[in-house]
DNA sequence: GGCGGTTGACTGACCGGACAGTCACCGTTA
DNA sequence: TAACGGTGACTGTCCGGTCAGTCAACCGCC
């Protein structure tokens, strides 16, 4: 957690200083990351980042946590919670698309915290962060389970795991160098993906999800 | 690529050079892997290391390269190409996860192509490494179109993709510490992953992609 | 088979650069 | 003038890569 001073700054100098992190962290990955260059890009010295924050790994921690959490109501703050669970599928990979179109540090700083080197990392924040989309996911598959839109044989547990890995592949192939150039092999795609090449993709990802989940 | 002094000194110091630095490797992860720490546990001084590889980086793209190929022996070499594409998919989960839990280190190097500060090399390996499942599978799924046993409407990049997805998603989760937390979190298991838990995993995802690409 | 010479693998102390974190001092405001 | 946020030169540590020197093995010659 950041110190006290950390609230009595101006926001514009507590954004930027967020925002230069999560894009640095991102970039170069938590030990790569020079406290000396994210003070110049943030404007501010070296030794103000250390009235802010106890340490580097406590700034690393408290931007990813808001990360996640800018995350979370960019996707899930525009959905109506009584749609259907395939709406709300279909919403979830549109509105993350965009979202990680326009702010990949997010989605990139989750995925970091499953590599080498990060797993003092993920052992306090893994869970924490799945947590939310499991129980969501679970959550709402029951519900339309039990209203008869979901096949009642379905394994919930099972169901909630394969949507939510088929999105963390989708949201990756959108971010990471290597997954990018993994879906580009795979779909046999040159140059940068657009929405004429990701629409199908996205179609065909739910249509695999609703073939996992609709009644007969 | 090694120096030719690599292949002059004995197998056995060969071999635990290259384990010990996979083993690092992977553990640790390219920047926080130390060649000092790294000569020690090979039993050797870290001169001879730069007697062998022109450098840091040198010596880490190789023993990704060789890993790769050990996987890939690993998993394709008692593989018949004449079984159906069903049952070389179970195959390949199957020994998948059999090689994984001997072998972690090789899976944890390819998962740290796609992490921060890495694109240096996934830009070097990623093609590499992905082109050859890629190919093979979608030479493999045409094949069983023409033989009648894939519905002849899918869309073979794209599956190819779904397939190569769940086994990556798959195999994380059985090695990486984030990814581990993860299963366990949506299948709400406690402890380790025993075959009792695995193999109704493996079940439902191959009976998903089973349903991708069975004739009605 | 003994001897001098040559080769090349092996070694680890050392160097230089990088970088997290500190601290004594500064400027502003109440 | 006290309190507090801001500052950047400084420090100690870490680590990739070097290199001058060692030594065992091998070779050709007597």
């Amino acid at each position: 957690m950041p110190k006290q001073t950390f609230f009595k700054i101006p926001e514009d100098k507590r954004e930027r200083l967020l925002r230069e992190a999560a894009g640095l962290f991102a970039e170069r990955g938590y030990n790569q990351t020079d406290m000396a260059q994210l003070a110049r890009r943030a404007g501010i010295a070296k030794g103000s980042i250390y009235n802010y924050f106890e340490s580097k790994e406590d700034l690393y921690l408290y931007v990813c946590r808001d990360g996640m959490q800018r995350s979370r109501e960019a996707i899930y703050g525009r959905m109506d919670p009584e749609w259907d669970v395939y709406r709300q599928i279909e919403h979830i990979f549109k509105e993350g698309a965009r979202f990680v179109q326009s702010h990949p540090e997010y989605l990139i700083l989750y995925a970091n915290i499953s590599s080498a080197g990060m797993s003092r990392f993920s052992e306090l924040m893994s869970l924490e962060v799945e947590k939310y989309t499991a129980d969501y996911l679970k959550r709402l598959i029951r519900r339309d389970m039990q209203r008869g839109l979901v096949r009642d044989d379905v394994d919930v547990h099972f169901a909630a795991f394969m949507v939510n890995s088929l999105y963390i592949i989708f949201m990756a192939s959108l971010v990471s160098s290597h997954f990018k150039i993994r879906l580009r092999e795979y779909l046999e795609i040159e140059g940068d993906f657009t929405d004429a090449t990701l629409a199908p993709l996205i179609q065909g990802i739910t249509d695999t999800i609703n073939n996992l989940l609709k009644p007969a």
